[in-house]
DNA sequence: AACATATGTTAGAAGTTCTCACTTTGACAA
DNA sequence: TTGTCAAAGTGAGAACTTCTAACATATGTT
């Protein structure tokens, strides 16, 4: 530790902050902590994590975190929560211009939920992997029964129902199914073996269409 | 640590070891330590084991474990080694008395690949929650080749084929995805939400019907 | 019986999570 | 403007981890 003057690293450095010389205070340290987490989770994967990892990327010391979360524990989950509001932002935006009560909606959702899951592994393994099993945190809840809503509803018009039957469930229930474990087995095998040789949108039309008729 | 006159409290004393005195050597310490591995696994959750831990569980200090294991890793996955060969066991048991090129062959297969999830929450975890991911072992790889075998064989005599055929192998991943991420989502949440209200035997049904015809 | 090998043990290095007492800083009231 | 307080940093250290090294003790082969 030789430097006493420092730049910032973050990038979140507040205007008033004199260049050159590292504030004590660092500005948003909670926000620098959950990237410099998510940034760890995604390239060194969820089980080598250390909380030291991130305090080493954000520049501070190893007592800081605790100031922002409770443990470890609760860092992760910050970013999970994170992870999942994008991931239902990317749904959403996927559902764009796709005409309403057509299967291929349904097609679309999977293929973003595939998508999630190839690109943010990490993210991924801590929500979908059993991390969260034994938390009962209500948000991580609620985010859960937001992501199956959006695939309920599209279930529903595409049936013709105007409110989520018992039958819209257990279609919604089944396609959900397929889709996670599709995206579950895409996501540990990097599509090398079982399964790389189909194409992943004929095979989300595939299911829709048998689980919509 | 009161008595060096100790009782074993392993099961798998030998024979001629006096009772009532603790050998130094154990007898078999890498079958106790995967089984003590295995049990804590399952009670407290993969995040929260530690090689200590079952050291303590099975008696010896926590130096022991590393002439029989190189690394806490390699202790785990010979865990997972040793569940997968209990779930194919399971899944070609609970075919026996089922007639041949029925669909009730399939389910009965998903039967017990839930049943799995739900039993050995510990070890599916392990074997599927992404555990494995970074670790490049060919017992792992062939073990999970041979479970996914077996539904193909089905499938192919399903659809009357000889051999396995593209039209068999891509039924064959959809089932497994369906089957595989109903596990995940039962697993996850325990029957308590989603799913919990539908038939378990009754939804395997239902999918393997649509997959094959 | 003697020796080589396998399989234990103790001690300890390096790294981890998290707490505690302390310091620095920004904000706001007087 | 200035004094004070709460918020948000720090370093030190306790309790735990994984894993290694050096040593001790059984086992079985000759």
């Amino acid at each position: 530790m030789t430097t006493t003057k420092n730049i910032s690293t973050t990038g979140t450095q507040f205007e008033g902050q004199p260049v050159g010389k590292k504030a004590y205070h660092h500005g948003d340290l909670r926000a620098a902590l959950i990237e410099a987490t998510r940034q760890l989770v995604e390239s060194k994967g969820p089980d080598s994590f250390s909380v030291s990892d991130a305090c080493r990327l954000a520049g501070v010391s190893t007592a800081a975190p605790y100031k922002h979360f409770k443990d470890k524990t609760e860092m992760l989950v910050a970013v999970v929560l994170e992870g999942m509001q994008r991931h239902r932002a990317n749904m959403l935006a996927a559902l764009e211009g796709i005409p309403e009560a057509s299967p291929e909606r349904i097609t679309a959702i999977g293929m973003e939920y595939v998508a999630f899951a190839l690109n943010e592994p990490g993210i991924f393994r801590l929500k979908f992997g059993g991390f969260t099993d034994r938390i009962s945190d209500p948000r991580l809840e609620e985010g859960g029964q937001q992501s199956f809503g959006i695939l309920l509803s599209e279930v529903a018009k595409c049936r013709g129902e105007t409110g989520i039957t018992e039958d819209v469930r257990r279609r919604g229930f089944l396609l959900w199914s397929f889709v996670h474990g599709l995206s579950f087995i895409l996501h540990n095998q990097g599509l090398a073996d079982k399964g790389g040789e189909f194409d992943l949108h004929d095979l989300l039309e595939d299911v829709s269409e048998r689980m919509l008729s």
